[in-house]
DNA sequence: CTGAAAGCGCTTACAG
DNA sequence: CTGAAAGCGCTTACAG
């Protein structure tokens, strides 16, 4: 394989000039320059990244932890980092971490540390008594509720206004016996916590006690699974409810199809809402009302934080920033007269 | 940061033996591999993986090259390379190329050629025509069916034979109308030419004429709003049809909303199947008959299939593996009488 | 079982 | 506008 000096000697020139040409130095006399891309093209030149990297320290890649691609809400959470840090320049490579404490470390520790020249990382099983361990000598953007408030920038969710905002809704059409699918006993922090926060805030204001036998525990996992179980299980129990809220939309998803199966009638019987406004919301029979947390804003200015600490600058204290959310409403709980549905998709 | 050199010093030996411990070599006095671990716990030692990178040329880091994390199949196919890679001890980034030629060009380049010990690329855009850019110098192994034959290791889905299954399952429940939705006019070698393919064979073995208003092209992205428009085309055309095969699931889920909301009953009026077997497809109502496309052998295979490779074994010629796929039938063919219907998930 | 020297392929800092 | 020297932090090849 081709190296700098190859391609110096084929040109003519020192391997400082070649570095010039390919950095984009700008001085650079044009006749060189042609000279030098000549001999990059004829040799098929391409400079190695590890090599730069060991003395520069930059890469040119920042790297995007998150528990798993299956849950679409980071999937596109994914392609939405890419996105934005593909318009800098960057390269993202993505590191699914399972949600396993082990390789969440892995991703602070630093073994990866000289890969990348930052991280944006969405932990699972980290909580908040380990916000030392983001105290990390990389420029590092955190997501999620896992650890607030630690010492890094965070761009999160405002979780608690947007569950407050779902369960208004649900209020607003006149439902009184709302069950949340999401809970996680035990968490100190995390969506889970922050969105049961602002369920409970909701049904204060509206002057409605708080009903355990509504609140539902599917695990750590939001799969729909999770979603049909905890919904099963409330059918089972008899216990009496006109909606439901799925902390994210698989969740929710699975217990529409529970509902479904049961014979109940969406909305009328059982008004449905999820979180995270995935694709699939606008296919499921009945459309999926949910809330749309600003994913682009959330990658966007995550990618943007980042790239400030990568530059160096951005202020001393780290900051946090809420992405805004939107409530999109759609036939789970508006519904339709079936006369006027349309066969055109929402 | 402290480097091997200081870890040296401080446990006083020389810095190969500081890498001689790191890598496991075994002729180390048991003490001075004590000593030696106590000064990188002290120091906090992280070894530059760029450093060693250059020098070895090895990382223990695989790169998974895909279109879209959006796309449920590819989601799910990311999440099982990265157990089965994780179960040899190496680590997986992914990286999105968008289906966007120049960055599929870039990921066969060599540009992060030097980040990773081999590659697993399953291209969109580049096609049968551009197998010569498969001629790499690092391993490679290819997913999909765009570049069929190529110079590398590839492991495919029994793409003709699965569809042909699938159509054949449709055939077998007395429909002889059966839509298509996923061709793709003017592809020469893909997943939507050889599905189609199969699905023709499957009509000519039954004796069926081909008829092409029953052909339907989505475009090159299988998400679902491509399948809802595919099949409200269909339906304001008029064509008169009993069933429907898309050749991905959420081109199938697409098109089953429109039906649903079209008032169609299913699968009564319409059978409907999908392909790749994602996690949705036990959730829509009702649920989607589908073809296991045998995800987790595919990664499984790959990832062998490369570690042979990197370690310099495996036959001199490239070996092409296919996948088993299992026909995984649910009520969108096979339908239950609604008094059978458990409230169970399937 | 361990060490001293050389070098992987770049960029930095300094000249000119 | 361009070059010669040094060095980033490891591992290889060779001694002992």
């Amino acid at each position: 394989m081709a190296t700098m000096r190859d391609v110096a000697r084929r040109a003519g020139v020192s391997s400082k000039t070649v570095s010039n040409v390919l950095n984009g130095y700008p001085y650079i006399k044009e006749s060189t320059r042609a000279r030098v891309l000549a001999a990059i093209d004829e040799l098929g030149y391409q400079m190695n990244i590890s090599a730069r990297n060991l003395r520069s320290g930059r890469t040119g890649i920042i790297a995007l932890a998150v528990p798993e691609l299956t849950l679409p809400y980071f999937a596109q959470l994914c392609d939405a980092v890419i996105e934005a840090a593909g318009a800098k320049g960057w390269t993202v490579i993505v590191e699914p971490t399972g949600g396993v404490r082990e390789r969440e470390l892995d991703v602070l520790s630093g073994v990866r540390r000289h890969l990348v020249d930052g991280v944006i990382f969405s932990p699972l099983a980290l909580g908040p008594d380990e916000a030392q361990y983001l105290q990390v000598d990389f420029p590092l953007v955190m997501l999620g509720e896992r650890i607030l408030h630690g010492p890094t920038d965070h761009v999160a969710i405002s979780n608690a206004e947007a569950a407050r905002t779902a369960t208004q809704h649900l209020l607003d059409l006149g439902r009184r016996r709302i069950a949340v699918i999401g809970a996680n006993p035990g968490e100190v922090a995390g969506a889970a916590t922050v969105r049961l926060d602002g369920y409970l805030a909701a049904l204060e204001a509206a002057g409605i006690k708080r009903d355990d036998d509504l609140i539902l525990a599917p695990g750590l996992w939001w799969h729909r699974t999770a979603g049909a179980g905890a919904m099963q299980r409330l059918l089972d129990a008899g216990t009496q409810f006109d909606a439901v809220f799925g902390f994210n939309d698989t969740l929710a998803l699975g217990a529409l199809h529970v509902l479904l199966r049961s014979g109940r009638r969406i909305p009328e019987d059982v008004a449905v809402i999820g979180f995270d406004d995935i694709e699939e919301t606008r296919f499921s029979m009945p459309p999926l009302t949910s809330i749309e947390p600003g994913r682009e804003q959330i990658a966007r200015t995550a990618v943007d934080l980042l790239a400030e600490r990568i530059a160096g600058k951005g202020p001393t204290e780290h900051r946090e920033i809420y992405a805004d959310f939107t409530l999109q409403v759609r036939e789970s709980t508006a519904g339709l007269p079936s006369a006027t549905r349309s066969a055109k998709t929402t």
